[in-house]
DNA sequence: TAGTGGTCTAGACCACCTG
DNA sequence: AGGTGGTCTAGACCACTAG
């Protein structure tokens, strides 16, 4: 019998993970230096500083300077999700993907949650934009947007009757910070009534807000139609 | 004024988002390859290689071999989330933590989509455990979990009592294969009772799945109470 | 202050894949 | 067939921080 050699890095991660998760190295427990697996396996301390990042990204070890490497005490942290872009993700399963504004008013205050996430003040101006998008015509998501005009002023002139704010941003503005949360609401009247649903049913939503160089440029709810799910396997 | 030098991995990943984000280098277009890279910044090709694959782990670029590394078309937002374990979410906020056992049971068979989601058969034995975690003794999430006896004979011995199946299992059982799922369901009438809430209330949903080497091992829905989220920022 | 991980280099070989 | 990214090496210096 031929059993493959270890010396790639994935190799080496792949030793690693099976003596945490066989608990031969115990959570919380010291694990031996680079050098000392370095010599261990053959390789060179690279190969073994490139494999132990990959198991730590993955949340399994924490490492310090001086102080080591230690199994986690609390293993399975940590996912990696992709974000949809309804466009692309609806079209990937072969389906028919459109989009409806359904209104776009200018000059509103954002309700107190919102105002308070884009860390807006009262000289602030604001772009609201609700939109749905359709796979194979039937309504999919709800989009929910407010967009500082400060930090956008052009989207004001932009059509939104054909392309949504999202894609307009995706191709147009940067961002240097963003942050993305999860939820489940009860469907508002009118969420239900766009969504081809009743009012109260859970929705998934995914909110979203960027900012450029600490100005808040847009927040974003998405609200999903019933039975959706984001998924991850690792 | 002095300018920060190119010269780390970071530096250049900086410069290489910099070059994508405010449209240098455009959606589909081919960028320099390493080697070129490597001498504009006047740094090794290794260094490059470390600053690309940071990148394209982000989904900015995709990278083939001969063929070059492309901008993407779709920048595939990536997010990172750190799937909480109740105790340590809550403790970490300085507050209480407990535990309780709703009830245990064995032998029942797992409704259809459970069945499915644990490539069950006929021939499986199942236990059902339903529990309920507390924040400062306020109902924080329900645990609703099946677990495979074929894979995991000694926890149908451990009592559930005081420990949660899920502390049990991260200490005890291996897995090579994880798969989470976000959902918003409506509550349940048991699961509003449980939960100190009304039914029809939206609740959010993690659903995790582990397996062991193909057999599937557990499958737990933690259903948190209204006002729950998990946010990520990058 | 000394041990550890973090990073860079220069060179090399190879796997992959497009043209 | 040849160009590209993927990886490994041996060595070096440095940043961080525990003791």
């Amino acid at each position: 019998m031929n059993y493959p050699a270890i010396n790639s890095w994935q190799d080496i991660q792949s030793e690693i993970l099976e003596r945490i998760q066989s608990r031969q190295w115990k959570p919380g427990e010291l694990i031996p230096n680079e050098a000392d697996l370095a010599r261990e396996f053959g390789c060179a301390r690279s190969t073994v500083n490139r494999a132990l990042q990959a198991v730590a990204d993955q949340g399994w070890i924490d490492r310090r300077r001086k102080a080591g490497t230690r199994v986690a005490l609390h293993p399975i942290r940590r996912a990696t999700l992709d974000i949809p872009i309804l466009r692309r993700e609806i079209e990937l399963k072969g389906q028919a993907y459109s989009y409806e504004l359904v209104r776009k008013v200018e000059g509103r205050t954002p309700p107190p949650r919102v105002l308070e996430q884009m860390d807006g003040d009262a000289s602030s101006s604001f772009l609201h934009v609700l939109a749905r998008h359709f796979c194979d015509k039937k309504p999919y998501a709800v989009e929910d947007r407010w967009i500082n005009l400060n930090a956008v002023p052009e989207i004001a002139d932009v059509a939104l009757e054909s392309q949504s704010a999202n894609e307009w941003l995706v191709h147009n503005a940067r961002f240097t910070k963003a942050e993305i949360e999860f939820r489940a609401v009860n469907a508002s009247k009118e969420q239900a009534r766009l969504l081809g649903t009743d009012t109260g049913s859970a929705l998934f939503v995914i909110d979203r807000g960027t900012w450029f160089e600490g100005a808040a440029i847009t927040r974003v709810d998405l609200l999903f139609a019933p039975g959706y799910s984001i998924k991850t396997s690792f």
